[in-house]
DNA sequence: AGCACGCCGACT
DNA sequence: GTCGGCGTGCTC
């Protein structure tokens, strides 16, 4: 006899061992017709049988003797009820694990918000006769150890393995499943509002607490549910009083699932829509017609700092909401404030979700679950939450698409874009790519017609653009009191307190490895094969080409002006403040750097010091460009625009435009005007000129020739492969053999670059190589570099690191 | 991770 | 001629 059953494709995940290929097991009799792709079981793999987690990824039909299934498991477990990943996102897994070289185990985990990642647990069982003493010193009385409970060293964990093979003791696994969220008390009302009324006259006269309750439930809705806790708390009442109620019958008591949501009950005045102006009106009517054609187009949002790109976004997704659709917007993580989130609560309402770093585990499982049971339609977050399980999305919007926090900077590889545009695809929507300053690949692709080009050249207050003054740091340092101001600067600083208005200062500290410059003529020494600043190793005192491995020892004359003032570069926010309250005394200062951050919630705590006018000066590294929108700057200051551009690294030029363009926003946001002033020791510098014109344009061209010419992004795509390991020899072994490789296998017009040591090359001991591949088209690249992955795991156990990394935001 | 397989040196 | 070291490969 033989009858049809089922098998599954399962993707595993074994610790310190992937593969991107399924495992095939035996759907056993009972699950039979319950288990769908997408959802978590628990399966047994390897000769030990240990309990791993897995996705199912596919079923199938097979008569039981129709092929030789004793090779197969059976699958031990279910972990969901229903799918945990739908259609699309595996697909979308599948996708990005071939895309981004990753293992598409990886890919699922990521797209979970973490709690749903299985934890694994151990049970040692002794299975002995008599305990000797040295496994009655382990064991104490019990027989059974459970590994996260009993705080097991591994030593003892160690023992406990050897004393297994001896069959002493015996080990299972299992897999825990952390779905466990928190219910909490709910109510209904159940009578009508006359009811209570009447119930409310008639009740005793000293029973206040059921008064207040009576006069609470004629105000509710019948149709809704309120949760207990709140309302307990708010007419101070305990929980005794609504179970009174609930016997009496005058309202119906439940448990639900507790929402996490620190703004879930909170009542946030209405925000009405703004009316927008000519231009605003077109973007969105332009990316409105995409969303009601269904039509997949990627649209540069290109708008000036304060040109109002956000309440196109509301509009658009208000429209997309009305069509009973869904939106993802995404913001970096810095400027997900509690601010920021209210403004999109206070348009949307509950039908807002928010996935961003500063939530619980919980807190993020439950915004996720919230989306997922359709229960919320916007979902507002940070990276991560481009994989919000929405569906039948209207469109996707990504803020500040220039940031490099898009891009996820471990396995796997991930750029935020990428997804949202594949989703768009999927769901035949829009995407909006919104900033000020778009990444030249961005723009580039708008000129060339691949994205829709949207543009918002004015501000929405009329006002113009702060005015950028420029001080040649070579000049102004000789008379001023202090190197690190000028005597300009100190006098705005000291004028604008004077007139109670705030001073926003940064130190820009980006790259923070010191470069060597001449004091009296800004010459920065620069490889003579990469046209690129050299940086400097402490540790070994020689200046290096991070691109192609040049290496020199510093010069003690300048090259350029035969001067002897060869500096080494590098500053720091505590000993500026230090100067600061030395010269102007009477400031209020606040300090933001990643020191005063690192606590949780830090950051906003500062921002509402500054707001609050509780400080004059705030002082901070390039973390206070973004996400500070108050009215009172008017006087923004950059200490050293230098140091970003020294950074050996092809996009130095685009990042520090960026940031003096993003900083400049800062100033003057209401009705006074602001003034910029940007301290430099390159005043010719067109990446700072261009600032001071604050001329995208213009930059975009200038900076387009230069990549041209050395053939950089967008002008060619890239890879960066890097290896790792404690032991330097075998690093240099593996990267070379791969640099070889990569030279039987690449075509006359691919370049690389290297192999060469990373910028920082030995970090907590570990070295690091890199090879950059530049390419246009390599038909046996991807190839080539899936099978580098699957090997490189072989190459892990003996602590070696692979890394393949496709378009990387830098190449240091 | 854990186990099997297999090639090489040291040993009964 | 055999035992066992660990480098290598595989896990449905």
């Amino acid at each position: 006899m033989s009858k049809n059953m089922q098998i599954a494709d399962v993707i595993v995940d074994v610790p310190t061992m992937q593969t991107n290929r399924p495992y095939t097991y035996l759907i056993p009799e009972q699950f039979q017709n319950d288990l769908e792709p997408g959802m978590r079981v628990s399966v047994p793999f390897g000769n030990g049988n240990r309990l791993i987690q897995g996705f199912i990824t596919k079923i199938d039909y097979v008569k039981n003797n129709d092929i030789n299934l004793e090779k197969y498991k059976e699958i031990q477990e279910i972990l969901d009820i229903e799918p945990t990943v739908n259609e699309e996102l595996l697909q979308l897994a599948d996708w990005m694990a071939k895309y981004t070289f990753a293992f598409k185990i990886k890919c699922l985990q990521v797209m979970l918000p973490s709690a749903l990642k299985a934890k694994y647990d151990r049970i040692f069982k002794f299975i002995g006769n008599d305990k000797t003493s040295a496994i009655q010193e382990i064991f104490g009385n019990d027989n059974e150890l459970v590994e996260s409970k009993h705080d097991l060293t591994p030593q003892k964990i160690q023992q406990l393995l050897n004393l297994r093979k001896k069959n002493l003791v015996e080990v299972s696994y299992i897999v825990k499943d952390k779905l466990t969220s928190k219910k909490v008390w709910a109510f209904r009302p159940i009578l009508e509002k006359d009811s209570y009324q009447e119930l409310s006259r008639k009740v005793s006269k000293n029973a206040n607490r059921q008064k207040l309750l009576l006069e609470l439930l004629q105000r509710l809705d019948s149709t809704k549910e309120y949760r207990q806790l709140e309302y307990a708390n708010k007419l101070n009442l305990s929980s005794v009083d609504f179970k009174n109620a609930e016997t009496k019958g005058w309202i119906s008591r439940f448990k639900v699932d507790e929402y996490r949501d620190p703004f879930a009950n909170i009542e946030i005045k209405r925000d009405e829509h703004k009316i927008l102006s000519k231009e605003q009106d077109e973007a969105f009517k332009s990316i409105s017609r995409d969303v009601n054609n269904h039509v997949n187009s990627v649209n540069l949002l290109q708008g000036v700092t304060g040109s109002g790109k956000t309440e196109v976004y509301l509009q658009v997704i208000d429209n997309v909401l009305k069509k009973g659709q869904t939106a993802i917007m995404l913001v970096p993580e810095i400027s997900l404030t509690p601010q920021m989130i209210n403004r999109f609560k206070a348009r949307f309402g509950s039908n807002v979700a928010t996935l961003h770093s500063g939530l619980s585990n919980g807190e993020k499982l439950d915004e996720w679950r919230r989306i997922e049971k359709n229960e919320a339609k916007v979902v507002v977050g940070a990276r991560s939450a481009i994989f919000a399980p929405l569906k039948n999305i209207g469109v996707i919007i990504i803020d500040e698409e220039h940031e490099d926090s898009y891009k996820q900077e471990e396995m796997p590889r991930y750029d935020a874009k990428d997804v949202a545009i594949w989703r768009g695809k999927y769901h035949h929507c829009p995407v909006v790519l919104g900033s000020a300053t778009p990444s030249l690949e961005t723009r580039a692709r708008a000129q060339k017609g691949v994205y829709k080009w949207l543009k918002l050249t004015k501000r929405i207050n009329g006002k113009s653009l702060p005015k950028v003054h420029i001080i040649d740091m070579k000049e102004a340092y000789k008379d001023s009191p202090s190197p690190d101001f000028s005597i300009e600067l100190l006098n705005e600083i000291y004028q604008t307190i004077q007139r109670k208005e705030q001073v926003v200062l940064m130190l820009n500290r980006r790259g923070y490895s010191s470069f060597v410059m001449c004091r009296d003529c800004g010459n920065v020494v620069n490889c003579p094969n990469c046209d690129i600043s050299l940086t400097l190793h402490m540790d070994s005192r020689t200046l290096r080409c991070h691109y192609c491995g040049f290496e020199m020892s510093p010069p003690k004359v300048c090259s350029v002006c035969k001067s002897t003032k060869i500096r080494y570069y590098g500053t720091g926010t505590q000993k500026v403040e230090a100067e600061l309250k030395k010269l102007i005394p009477n400031a209020r200062i606040l300090r933001m750097d990643v020191d005063t951050t690192r606590k949780k919630g830090a950051h906003q705590k500062i921002l509402d010091e500054f707001g609050s006018q509780k400080a004059d000066i705030l002082l901070g590294t390039q973390m206070i460009a973004k996400g500070l929108d108050f009215p009172n700057i008017t006087l923004v200051g950059v200490l050293n625009a230098d140091t970003g551009l020294n950074f050996p690294d092809f996009r130095a030029s685009e990042k520090t435009f960026q940031l003096l363009t993003q900083v400049s926003g800062r100033a003057g946001r209401a009705d006074k005007d602001g003034n910029v002033f940007i301290q430099t020791f390159n005043p010719d510098h067109y990446a700072i000129n261009l600032a001071r014109k604050h001329s995208y344009e213009e930059f975009f061209y200038h900076e387009m020739k230069m990549r041209h010419m050395l053939n950089y992004p967008p002008y060619y795509y890239s890879y960066k492969i890097s290896v790792s390991a404690k032991n330097e020899e075998q690093v240099v072994k593996r990267i070379y053999k791969i640099g070889n490789e990569l030279k039987g296998i690449l075509s006359a017009q691919a370049q690389i670059l290297g192999p060469a040591p990373q910028g920082i090359t030995r970090i907590n001991n570990r070295y690091y190589y890199q090879i950059i591949i530049k390419y246009k088209k390599e038909e046996k690249l991807e190839e080539y570099l899936s099978k580098l992955l699957v090997s490189s795991q072989k190459f892990e156990r003996n602590g070696e690191l692979i890394v393949i990394d496709r378009n990387p935001n830098r190449f240091e």
